[in-house]
DNA sequence: TATTCGTGGTA
DNA sequence: TTACCAAGAAT
């Protein structure tokens, strides 16, 4: 009908507010200038489900560490897991080491073009690929990240529920595209949902394309997009061992290079698991210790959230002697420089924990 | 298609 | 305090 069609939101429109209100990025380039492929590919790696705030240190860091992605082909994966530590998702730091030594390989250092042959490469998934090919090569490409599709959705109303309405907004936002500057379009879309079709209380007001919305029109906006109930989070408990040889070490572990914090140090620690009972006796929570020793249970608890569970884990802590050897699939590090390993947070929490009660209760049994 | 995979910030 | 959320990918 020709009452829909003039009510389109029009991509002139959204290009003429991004060049009103282009945020400056540690990985954007400047009006005009061309990005760097490599610098766009590590930051949207780093953003995959990751604020702005909480990746931006660690993108400076990783271009100090590693300027291209040769240098980063060339590391050791272990130097990359240690600067991915706290970051989250470790799976990304394999996959980004993985991607960065296929780039240097197959492409001899230069990244592809293509959405397709950029989905090829390991961490690479459909939003990333589309992403790149639009923002690093002004390739044409429709861009879905989570702002997109709560932008599309509130646009045209979807009542579908996500992720079920993900084709229907793909071919929603492919009908906004622009003639040309994809790259900005792209970057576009991301900030109009980062900054004003914000999850709550968008800012409508401000909004280049609130004449078009349907839900702005139904007042509905808060609304959208519609998502499916979530499953409840279980709590798992556990018990975890510090030992602190008399010579300044500590005994940790490397975590299986799959599945949870995979290829990351850990605290040792029993299993995980909801019928885990922390309040049993102290041979019953020993049963599991990575060694025979007198142990001394720290006061409370060491907690963490994962995106599908919570973790309470009871810390038992004992001294050794130097000569004390690690056990099988253990080993020692010192204590001073445990800071730099490769240990993500809910251990670091395990670290803090086990410090503080041998110092509040330093002759603890 | 549904799960599994972190972390820190915010209301 | 709880619940939700952030530039998703792999299986």
């Amino acid at each position: 009908m020709a009452a829909a069609a003039e009510t389109l939101p029009d991509p002139a429109a959204l290009l003429a507010w991004y060049d009103r209100n282009r945020r400056t990025l540690p990985w954007r380039a400047s009006a005009g200038e061309a990005a760097d492929p490599y610098r766009v590919w590590l930051s949207e790696i780093m953003l995959q489900q990751t604020t702005v705030k909480a990746a931006g240190p660690y993108f400076l860091r990783f271009l100090k560490s590693f300027p291209d992605v040769a240098k980063l082909a060339a590391a050791p994966l272990e130097d990359v897991l240690k600067l991915w530590a706290g970051l989250g998702y470790y799976s990304r730091a394999r996959n980004l080491h993985a991607c960065a030594k296929a780039v240097a390989e197959r492409y001899r250092g230069r990244f592809p073009e293509s959405e397709g042959e950029l989905l090829s490469l390991p961490g690479i998934g459909a939003y990333t690929a589309a992403a790149i090919s639009a923002i690093a090569f002004g390739r044409k490409a429709t861009v879905v990240d989570g702002n997109v599709e709560r932008v599309v959705s509130r646009l045209f109303a979807v009542e579908a529920p996500t992720p079920g309405a993900k084709p229907l907004i793909r071919r929603l936002a492919a009908s906004l595209s622009p003639p040309g500057r994809w790259g900005d379009f792209a970057q576009a879309m991301m900030d109009l949902g980062a900054t004003i079709c914000t999850p709550r209380r968008p800012a409508c007001a401000l909004c280049p394309w609130s004449g078009p919305c349907a839900a702005r029109k139904a007042g509905t906006q808060e609304l959208y997009p519609r998502k499916a109930p979530k499953a409840v989070r279980p709590t798992r408990r556990g018990v975890a061992f510090w030992v602190e040889r008399e010579d300044g070490m500590a005994l940790v572990r490397t975590r299986p290079e799959k599945g949870l914090l995979g290829g990351m140090t850990e605290i040792p620690t029993g299993r995980w698991a909801e019928d885990v009972d922390l309040d049993a006796t102290p041979a019953a929570l020993e049963a599991e210790a990575p060694l025979a020793a007198r142990w001394s249970r720290a006061s409370g608890l060491a907690t963490h959230v994962f995106t599908h569970f919570a973790l309470e884990l009871a810390v038992l802590t004992t001294r050794v002697p130097a000569a004390t050897a690690a056990p099988d699939g253990a080993r020692w590090v010192p204590i001073a420089t445990l800071d730099g390993e490769a240990i993500p947070s809910a251990f670091r929490k395990v670290v803090i924990h086990a410090i503080g009660a041998a110092r509040s209760a330093p002759q603890a049994r």
